[in-house]
DNA sequence: TGGGCATGCTAAGGCGTTTAAGCACTTTCA
DNA sequence: TGAAAGTGCTTAAACGCCTTAGCATGCCCA
C-alpha cells in the first residue's frame, strides 16, 4: 500500500513551492499570475501520480465542507425519499454531497439532528421542520447559515422554503369529490399544528363552504402504530359512515385503506394528497394530489447553492402548484 | 452572535494546558492521571460554556471521521430506503453518521461515489456493489478499510457480506406456485449476473426441476423506462400466456401488475422477491419473499462497527433466511 | 540613474485538535 | 540516603492544507 500523496510531495517533486501548487490546484494560477507553462506542468504531474487533496485539512482551513445537511421527516417515505433522489443528483452534479437523517417528526431529534450537522461544519441545510424547532433554525439563521425548508414552513420565521399549494390542492381535491355527487366527505389528517397541514385543513374546508356541506373530520396520532391507527380510523368510518374520504398525506389513505380491507367495509370515494407509484395500480385506482417533486428539488438546491455562492441575499418563498390526478377511486357513474 | 469557543479558551479560562482538557474531554483522565477534582472542574466549565470541539479539526488530527458511507442502488426504493433507515438509527446510536449515495446500479457511478467518500475519509463501507467493481472494493479491501457489502456480493472477492437466502427464497415461492396447480410458471428477471439475480433464477430452476415442469423466462433492462419494459412484458404474456409468474424484485412486480392492468389482460398467479408495504393492498393481495429487514441492518451494522472497533477482524459472511408470505396472488382454489 | 510597476513565485503562519515526550516534584524502598 | 517509581501536569510537534504578505527580478519611463 502506497503513501498518501501530499501536496508537497507535488512542490517537492517539480521543485517548486507548496503555495504554488496550492494556487494552481484553486483555479487561481491566473490570478495570482503563475506562468501557464508551470500551471500546465503542475496539472500534468498531480493527474499522474494522482494527488488528491485531503478534504479534511481543506475543509479546516477554509471552513467549507461542500456537504449539505439534509434533514427530512423519513427516507422511508417515497415522498420524501424521491425528493432526496434528486436533491442528491443535484447537489452532485454542482458538487456538493448530502449527508442526511430522519427525524421521524420529533422534535427533539430534530434539533439533536441539527446540531449534528452543526458540529459536522456542513455548509447548507434542507429541512422538513418538525414543531417547536424554531429557536434551533433561528440560531442557525443568526449564524448566516444558508438554511431552506421544505414541504412546510415555521410561520414565525423568515426563512427561505419551497412548499406546494396545498390550499388549493386540497380544495380541488374536495371540490372534485363534491362534484361526483359525494355529500359526507371526510377529512383524514394528523394532529399537528404544522402548516401543511393546517392549509390542507384550509383547503378542504373551503371547498366544504363552497359547496355547503358539512366537515367530518378524523383526527390520527402520527406515533400509533399501524393497526392502532388501523382501529381507530375504522371505528371513524363506522360512526359517521362518509361516503367520500380525503387523506391529507400519502400514508395516512395507505393506513386508511388498509383499515377498510381489512374491516371488509364497502369502499367510500377516496383521494389522497401525495401520489404513490402504486396509486395507479389499485382496485379502483386511487386519485390524488401529486406535488411536482422534482420542480420542488430544484427550487431547494438552486436557492441553496446560489446562496452558498453569495448569489443571492434575498428570501426566497416559493409556492408550487399541486396537480389534481383523478382516477377511479374518486368517481362515481 | 458569539465567536466558536475553542478548547484553549477553556484552558485558559482555568488557566490549565490545552492538553490536558483534551485528555479529560477524550475519556483519558485516569489514564493519564488526571485529578478527579480538575476532571470535574474542568467537565462543568465545558458544559457550563457550550464548548463542542471541532469535529473537522478532531477528524483530520485523528484520521477517523465518525462517518460511514453508504452506497446504495436506489434510496427510493423501499427496500434500500427501509434497510437506510435501520442502518441509520443504529449506526447514530453508537456515534455514527451516514452518508449515502444512490448508484442507480451503474457502475461508473459506483466506483466514482466511493471514491468519493474516500475523499472525505469516510471510516467505513456499506455497498450493494453493482457489477464491475470488483477493482474498486479491492482497493478499499487493500487499504485496510472496513466495507460490508448487501443484497448481493461479489464472488472473486474475500469480503464481509449479508445477503438473504436467495435460492431457498426463490424456490419457495416458486414450489408454493406448483403446489397451487400452476403448470406454466414465468420467472421474470433482469439482464443481470449479480449473484442475487443468479440465486434466484437458480432456486426458480430447481423448482422447475422438482416439479418436472418448463421454465419460462423473461428477462428486462433495468435501464428501460416504464412503458418500454410495460410493453416488452405484455408481449412476453401474449406470446407464452404463464398461468403463474414470479418477479426477482419488488419493481418488476409492480412493473408487471402495471402491464397486466394497463392491457387488461387476465390475472396469472403472482408472486415477488422482495414485500412491500403494499402488497397486501392490492387486489388480490401480493404474494412475496420477504427479507429479514431490520435483521440485515443488525448484521450490517454490527459487523462494520466491530471492525471499527477493531473488535473482530476475520471474515463475516452472513446468509439470512427470507419468509414466503403468501397471499391471495398465488392461490387457487 | 533611479523610482515605480508588473511579473512570477515563496515563506510562514494558522485552521483546532491530539499526543509523544518530558518536567518538576513527591513518595517508596533497598 | 539516593535511585527508582509514581504523580499531575505541560510543551511542542504534528495532521494537510490555504492564504497573507512579501521578495527578487526585470522593465519602463522620466
Amino acid at each position: 500500500m502506497k503513501k498518501k500523496i501530499l501536496i508537497s510531495d507535488i512542490a517537492k517533486d517539480l521543485g517548486i513551492s507548496v503555495t504554488t501548487v496550492s494556487f494552481i490546484l484553486n483555479g487561481k494560477a491566473k490570478e495570482k499570475r503563475i506562468s501557464e507553462g508551470l500551471t500546465k506542468r503542475v496539472l500534468e504531474h498531480v493527474k499522474k501520480v494522482g494527488y488528491k487533496p485531503n478534504e479534511l485539512a481543506k475543509s479546516l482551513r477554509t471552513g467549507k465542507t461542500k456537504i449539505i445537511g439534509l434533514v427530512i421527516e423519513d427516507i422511508a417515505n417515497p415522498f420524501f425519499a424521491n425528493i432526496a433522489r434528486f436533491i442528491e443528483a443535484k447537489a452532485y452534479s454542482r458538487g456538493y454531497r448530502i449527508i442526511y437523517c430522519s427525524t421521524d417528526n420529533e422534535t427533539e431529534k430534530t434539533v439533536e439532528l441539527i446540531q449534528l450537522f452543526r458540529d459536522r461544519h456542513v455548509d447548507g441545510y434542507i429541512i422538513t421542520p418538525s414543531e417547536g424547532i424554531t429557536d434551533t433554525v433561528q440560531s442557525l439563521l443568526s449564524s448566516q447559515l444558508p438554511v431552506v425548508l421544505f414541504d412546510r414552513y415555521i410561520p414565525d420565521l423568515d426563512t427561505n422554503y419551497v412548499v406546494s399549494d396545498n390550499v388549493k390542492g386540497a380544495y380541488d381535491a374536495t371540490a372534485h369529490l363534491a362534484q361526483q355527487g359525494c355529500k359526507r366527505i371526510a377529512l383524514v389528517t394528523l394532529y399537528s399544528s404544522q402548516t401543511q397541514m393546517r392549509d390542507r385543513m384550509d383547503g378542504y374546508m373551503r371547498a366544504i363552504d363552497t359547496y355547503k356541506l358539512q366537515p367530518y373530520v378524523k383526527k390520527v396520532n402520527l406515533g400509533d402504530d399501524e393497526q392502532t391507527a388501523i382501529n381507530d380510523f375504522h371505528s371513524f368510518l363506522e360512526d359517521q359512515h362518509p361516503d367520500a374520504v380525503f387523506f391529507a398525506t400519502n400514508y395516512l389513505a395507505i393506513t386508511g385503506l388498509k383499515a377498510i380491507k381489512q374491516h371488509h367495509m364497502p369502499m367510500p370515494a377516496v383521494a389522497s394528497y401525495d401520489d404513490h407509484t402504486l396509486f395507479k395500480l389499485f382496485s379502483p385506482t386511487i386519485t390524488a394530489v401529486s406535488q411536482p417533486i422534482e420542480a420542488i428539488a430544484d427550487e431547494l438546491i438552486n436557492i441553496l447553492l446560489n446562496q452558498l455562492d453569495g448569489k443571492e441575499k434575498g428570501l426566497k418563498q416559493v409556492v408550487l402548484p399541486s396537480e389534481l390526478v383523478i382516477r377511479e377511486s374518486s368517481m362515481r357513474g
